[in-house]
DNA sequence: TCAAAAGTGTTAAGTTTACACCCATGA
DNA sequence: TCATGGGTGTAAACTTAACACTTTTGA
């Protein structure tokens, strides 16, 4: 290993998560307390440092496995934050990702240590540093993501229905939308499969299952197709 | 100064800056020939370490200052580049930047040391490391940032036609745009003020000259109006 | 007087919005 | 049988896209 750089100082670099789920209508952000100083026990969002030999990316996913003992998790980058003093243990730049996952049914396993919860996305508690800056830019970014790219899926069951997917949007951009517009261009799109099962749990009529098939998306989105919501 | 993080490694972290500019109907990116190993003498982005006490963007904010002697440059933050192994040398992380700059009429004083240099954005060299990638991310996010937000004025002269701003668009993008279509939007936008004067050196009708206010824009914007183009 | 770039309007197609009732079911 | 949530269509307003000729001027 050569050392022409060796002048420059070095940074603790980490990642910060924003875990989205999606149950009950509510749009809500896993929290962990905080393991170590400084303010240990306050809220903050889970992260990690970097380590040797890893992306940040890599960190990102290490991090949320660890977390909820998922894999292959939809997740972006969101942005660096790198401001001096925003840990005041340590200088620390972190990079911000953000991540959804479908918490349907099954409880997620979190794991004990890390002491981890789901909070409704209105009724965060006070969080450290700039992590209250970082779920504004998530927020922010999720909301234009999902009237741009498929992604919203990942939020929601392999089979879902209609007035879940339309309840997903209104609690990610907090207010309500017109369901026959909304359904509409839902149905319009050239990668929604409808299915010949009806989920009955939420009403005695029963709402049609669909599902989002990737492939289709994929060759309509070759053949110039644009996502918009 | 405590050491709760004592047992995480630390990284070099540098800023790699995209800097765009236009001229003479070309949009331009400002590349420099690299002074210190590995790759030494081939073409990169202008780039520079993290100091201690420094943000990631102060630190763009320096390098860009050094390179052209401009303050207050419009910049935004892209991106983190992390991959192992993305620096043979050594494990840098990076993270890029871009920034636009007009360079109209007053030649951009460059620093000799630097040895930087404008490319046309369709013909530039091979550059070392993941820089190909960073160029691709940022041309698609300055794609998608000047039909969003008012961005694109930063390219423009203080005081600039509808051709030339068609030009940089079409730049831009690299596809012609319907000129009608394009004056009727750009025109309906409640933030562009047309001069009472012309630009003659590019026709012996001259074109009118018009400048963006702001003040204008964020009054629109605070009631409700939405940027798109 | 003419070459070269600036400037101008209309129509058709598509998209978005607003809006109210019937349907299927199980308790 | 009725309460609950699921499902459906249309018309008006607006936005986008396509398209060709006239104006001004200096050389």
């Amino acid at each position: 290993m050569n050392s022409f750089y060796i002048e420059h100082p070095r940074f603790f670099v980490s990642v910060d998560c924003l875990v989205f789920g999606f149950a009950n209508g509510q749009l809500n952000l896993l929290l962990s307390k905080r393991k170590m100083e400084p303010a240990q026990g306050t809220w903050s969002l889970p992260g990690g440092f970097i380590e040797e030999n890893e992306s940040a990316e890599a960190a990102a996913e290490r991090v949320l496995s660890n977390l909820t003992g998922l894999e292959n998790i939809y997740m972006e980058q969101l942005k660096m934050f790198s401001q001096p003093g925003r840990d005041p243990g340590e200088r620390v730049l972190s990079v911000a990702f953000y991540a959804l996952i479908d918490l349907g049914q099954e409880a997620l396993e979190i794991k004990p240590s890390y002491q981890a919860y789901w909070f409704n996305i209105n009724k965060l508690p006070d969080l450290i540093f700039d992590h209250p800056e970082m779920v504004d830019f998530a927020l922010k970014t999720l909301r234009h993501t999902v009237s741009t790219k498929p992604v919203s899926f990942n939020l929601l069951p392999e089979k879902f229905t209609l007035p879940q997917m339309q309840t997903l949007f209104e609690a990610i951009y907090d207010r309500p939308l017109d369901k026959r517009n909304f359904r509409k261009k839902i149905q319009s799109m050239p990668f929604l499969v409808k299915l010949n099962e009806k989920d009955k749990l939420s009403s005695r009529k029963g709402a049609f299952l669909y599902t989002f098939d990737n492939m289709k998306y994929e060759k309509a989105r070759q053949n110039g197709f644009c996502f918009n919501l």
